[in-house]
DNA sequence: ACATGTTGCTGCCGTTTCGGCAACAGCTAT
DNA sequence: ATAGCTGTTGCCGAAACGGCAGCAACATGT
């Protein structure tokens, strides 16, 4: 089924690889051949798409609205085969995810196994990054959906869902603290601290907090590993900071006390967004899946806001 | 700047005008090589695109599958040549739209008027319809932009605004009601009325509400065009019924008076809606129209509104 | 400084694909 | 039955495509 010129996938290929020889191995095809279409495409267009340099190709300004537009043009390709597919039986194809770590503990690993049980035809490909290599990968059309810590996100990715969470602090349960229902940070500052690195969302989160305070933090550790930060927490090395997702399963062994962080009488919240590229229609399969993750995050987003509603 | 398939333009060629030999007069080549072309996509896809009749060819299941992808890669593609073509100069380009009646009077030609004087590169092509062929024109491709009465609209239409207008009675200045502020339907019956036909969505506003009255009004008129209903009101013919949209200029020279209609104390609205097909990205000097026409919706809206604010 | 590996590009040439011409069968309307 | 339309199919020339080998330009490693 391949019903749109090559010079399209050469392009596509040369866009990802950023060389034309290496396109070429990707294709099996010969590099020449390459070569010659994109000269085609760029003759046809009237305009260089790749600055030569002597390590690969680089995408002009004219190169990247074409990308743009054979983006578009191969996954709508993808959608139309799926759809085709599905017509005459089973739902078969893969969902590609990149998501934070906080899911990657109870969110995701549940839903995948929930969906792929009902639709076993149906695989996936997660990959963990940070939330701005996250929408940086679905812009690149390296993943259908995405998950990361909503930031202003760029007009050619769309916001399928908006869901916050309150952020809070973590410590063992024989921590001093663990007794509490809420915590402020500076009740919190007054133990060890297992800080964020700044390639972590949450030190965005904290940081402009934690400046406003007088005293600074004792020193203690430091980690980009949400993972790590957790199970140093439940060692009871110091106090870390995350939303509740990421604990579900550690809290329910009652290792783990997640104390909702108090800011002068406001809660923190750390929002989580779901995306998905603007331009393109998802194939039902894929846009299935994305429901159910909505609707899931949906209902801990509100089980989470029944809890406090109790507490206070 | 032809680098998609050719097989791809070729059906769309004959989609559109359901025959191979007709498509290949429209494209200029031999129709044995639209039909070549044809079974060769249809070979690939693994399943016949067209029907056979002897009349001409009709889309099946999965060509009507094939045709909303190769619909979405031509548009983007035309949005991909007007992207690269602002790059270096002045918008150039032609946005089509299609509308119901009522905006012909005076949105429609003061916008088209104003937007002209400042872009003269872009050019217009404007159809004037009803509603549910707006959305057919839409889905077709045949549009860029479509302006209708708000019905339930297919997913596949993205409803980018929706203004709500009171509709009222259109009365000559010299006519008995002339002189109220607003009109109950029953007020207006006792009068000669100019009845819209069902195939105007006005008529399909104000049957159900005739319907509770007791009675009938009395024969009148019956007419399919807004512009003739209109100016039959204006030589005091009869009462006629439309939203305020359509008598701008006739109600500024004083022959035209409009009283909103009251239904037992409440407005009875006619929501107009603006529509885009919805797996498209519209090209820039579209949407920089269709931004100004959501805005001047909103406008008049905003006026009419505020005019009876000031009444009540 | 030299050698080596890599980059993208270009003649040359065989293969594949495409399009035009003419003819065919099937159907409809006059 | 005739005429006009439909889509399809051999046949053949033209255009496009892809593979091979070799080119110059540049980067890297010794």
């Amino acid at each position: 089924m391949r019903f749109h010129s090559p010079a399209i996938q050469y392009f596509h290929a040369v866009r990802r690889t950023g060389s034309i020889r290496a396109a070429a191995r990707l294709l099996n095809v010969a590099s020449s051949a390459v070569s010659r279409q994109i000269l085609k495409l760029e003759q046809e267009v009237g305009s260089p798409l790749f600055e030569r340099t002597a390590r690969g190709l680089t995408l002009t300004t004219v190169g990247e609205m074409l990308a743009r537009h054979v983006m578009n043009v191969l996954q709508d390709l993808d959608r139309f085969r799926s759809d085709v597919a599905s017509l005459s039986g089973a739902w078969r194809g893969t969902i590609s995810i990149a998501c934070i770590e906080s899911l990657t503990e109870s969110v995701l690993p549940d839903l995948i196994a929930s969906h792929r049980s009902r639709a076993r035809r149906v695989s996936f490909t997660t990959e963990v990054m940070g939330s701005s290599d996250v929408l940086e990968a679905l812009r690149r059309g390296e993943a259908d959906i995405g998950i990361a810590i909503a930031l202003r996100h760029p007009p050619d990715l769309r916001q399928v869902a908006l869901k916050r969470f309150r952020l809070g602090a973590l410590v063992a349960r024989e921590h001093p603290l663990a007794r509490r229902k809420t915590v402020t940070l500076e009740q919190c500052l007054a133990f060890p601290v297992i800080q964020a690195l700044p390639e972590l969302s949450i030190y965005h989160l904290l940081q402009p907090l934690i400046a406003q305070l007088s005293e600074t933090p004792e020193p203690a550790i430091q980690a980009n590993s949400i993972d790590l930060m957790r199970e140093l927490a439940a060692r009871g090395v110091g106090v870390a900071f995350q939303t509740q997702l990421g604990i579900i399963r550690l809290s329910r062994d009652s290792q783990l006390v997640f104390l909702p962080l108090d800011n002068a009488g406001s809660p923190v919240w750390s929002d989580l967004g779901i995306y998905v590229r603007a331009e393109r229609t998802l194939p039902a399969f894929t846009d299935a899946f994305l429901q159910e993750l909505v609707r899931e995050l949906g209902e801990r987003e509100r089980r989470e806001n029944a809890a406090y509603a109790q507490i206070a």
